[in-house]
DNA sequence: TGTCAACACGAAAACGTTTTCGCAAATAAT
DNA sequence: ATTATTTGCGAAAACGTTTTCGTGTTGACA
């Protein structure tokens, strides 16, 4: 069990300073060209890696990035930080990730353990709990420490930062629209209860794509679904939209804010002896495994996870590399108030079974 | 923008020395209850936190444990992660992913990042490129640079580590069995090549349960997938099992090793007119979104990722604990060859609609 | 032969902690 | 009043780097 080398040990091995040994390491011609030799033979042979963590203590910068999601068993949460991963190795960063686990403590907790040196900065989507609270300060507080961070999907405008978000209203628009197009008189909502942000924009996409074509939404068509759990009551769900289908037989067409509603919804309209996409015709937002491989397959908006989560990531290296060019010029006294940059990432239809 | 304060300006602003105001702050009685008193008040006031990085270079160890994975965007690995999360922050340690992508290099480039210092030890499952090229060396020199590693689900005896593994052989087994017990006579097993440790004792299950009741594997019945990309080729994917179901019309159950392998076999069925559990019962492995909101929903044999998750995380830390205990003890010149755990965690059926 | 660069290297500081040891002052014991 | 013991604090080392600034030796040049 051999610990790995260092410095100081390969100087006194060859009877050198350690300044040496480093400076040869990294090649400095102030060294001559036969101890270089020496030493970097030496050092290959005993598989010398400088420390990671003597490198972030002496440079004040981790070269790693704080995730924290709510929840990872979920599907576009995983592509995100499948994307975040991938830009991150790319450039020379590493990836830490934190849970919240959809709760206002949790969150704060990982932050501050988080904040305490160990990453460089923050890619987060806010907990429900947190959104409800409406209590941001740990984030404000994060940036004012010098500490960036990047919000991606569930953002907020209360705080100062870079973000990157699916464009919700227009992805929602979009496929109600083609709803309509495909002929749906009666078109239904399942969303979520509203201080989920992105769960307010789908409704207000789906609200002005109908008003855009002259029909009034008609409240009694949408279901708000309070989601304690999501997946946890799965019965209950279920229960809920047959009622919903059965008060509202008029339905031909459904739009729903994530996949699990709407795949239950097909199982309940086929349940109900409704086939689709002939009867009922089904799109969902949010482009999973249960979408592709359902029966029939789902119609989805498709929210490109993968995309977000590499953008995120490549602002916030932008960011990190700008912080290092401003502290190395002279300090900027004029406090630039840099903008931050807010993408919108465009969603698109995958069009599959459920619809004509 | 204040950046984090840090000991030595405590000690400043107070005029007293860094000693004074550590020893202040974990309250030692080195210090009179004055000092104590003010250093406290003002550090709370200023919010010190200890900087992360500088206490694990100071110990020697990081609190941060390194997973390294095939791929996030899975149903299962991340379970596995979200156990691991859970009793890692539970016992005050923080987790770095990093994913192979199914590539040696990829899996090789992490490690050798991660080890550098970043973490006090891995947990991994191994990538199929590394698998089939049967190459281990990377592990086996990360633990001998004392940083113990903890494998789950894809392990390999060459490497002397504890693993987490399921019980893929006798899962298998009751899942075989169960379709025995609902009277299928013509059993089929998709499954994927050998070389994958967990597709090869699923396959062994299934043989055995059929032999344990006097029935000769029909190697006609077994099909063997290329699952090249797996996700991808879903087209290709539907064919070959299309074409293996006409192959074989006497088929009335099908034990798939994968979710994926079991709800296109179902989509399949369908097609072929057949219905399902009617005229065909299907069972799969791993218990995932798919299986749950399949329709029917899908009898599968449950892994429990999270419980893997969180064992192995107590087996790493466990492992952490004690390696730091022999170095305090006198050094154990008997060079403890510390015998390694292998934990099987047993799987479960879940039975839902796919089986009578 | 004396002066100056160039060369090759080492000492030391710094990053932020914790901890051991030493030392003075204050108190206690004789 | 003198010695012994506590009390309260600071100096310094250590973790592993990188980098700045010296400094001694060599060779060239006048």
């Amino acid at each position: 069990m051999k610990r790995k080398i260092t410095l100081k040990q390969i100087a006194r091995e060859l009877d050198v300073s350690i300044s040496t040994v480093s400076k040869a390491l990294s090649g400095s011609k102030e060294i001559s060209e036969d101890t270089t030799q020496k030493i970097q033979a030496f050092a290959k042979l005993y598989n010398y890696k400088p420390n990671n963590i003597a490198l972030s203590l002496k440079n004040r910068k981790t070269k790693t990035i704080g995730i924290l999601i709510p929840e990872i068993v979920h599907h576009f949460f995983s592509t995100v930080i499948r994307g975040i991963e991938l830009v991150a190795n790319r450039r020379g960063y590493n990836v830490i990730v934190g849970l919240s686990n959809e709760s206002f403590t949790k969150e704060i907790i990982n932050m501050e353990m988080l904040a305490n040196g160990s990453i460089d900065g923050f890619i987060l989507s806010i907990s429900k709990e947190t959104l409800l609270k409406q209590d941001y300060h740990h984030f404000n507080a994060t940036i004012n420490q010098g500490i960036p961070i990047v919000m991606f999907d569930r953002v907020v405008n209360e705080v100062d930062c870079d973000k990157v978000i699916v464009d919700d209203f227009n992805g929602s628009v979009k496929a109600v629209e083609k709803l309509l197009e495909k002929q749906c008189k009666s078109i239904a909502l399942l969303t979520t209860m509203d201080y989920v942000s992105v769960g307010r924009l789908r409704t207000q996409g789906y609200i002005a794509a109908l008003e855009n074509n002259d029909i009034h939404a008609d409240p009694d068509l949408i279901l708000k679904i309070n989601d304690g759990l999501d997946e946890n009551h799965l019965e209950d769900l279920e229960l809920e939209i047959e009622q919903f289908f059965k008060i509202n037989p008029s339905i031909d067409g459904v739009f729903a804010v994530n996949e699990l509603y709407a795949v239950t919804a097909m199982k309940v309209a086929r349940k109900l002896g409704l086939s689709i996409p002939d009867d009922v015709q089904v799109i969902g937002f949010t482009d999973g495994v249960l979408s592709k491989h359902a029966t029939p397959s789902l119609t989805t908006v498709s929210q490109h996870g993968q995309k977000i989560g590499e953008q995120a990531a490549n602002l916030l290296i932008d960011r990190l590399g700008a912080e290092e060019a401003e502290e190395a010029e002279y300090t900027m006294s004029n406090e630039r108030r840099s903008d931050f940059i807010k993408v919108v990432i465009e969603t698109e239809i995958i069009e599959r079974e459920s619809t004509k």
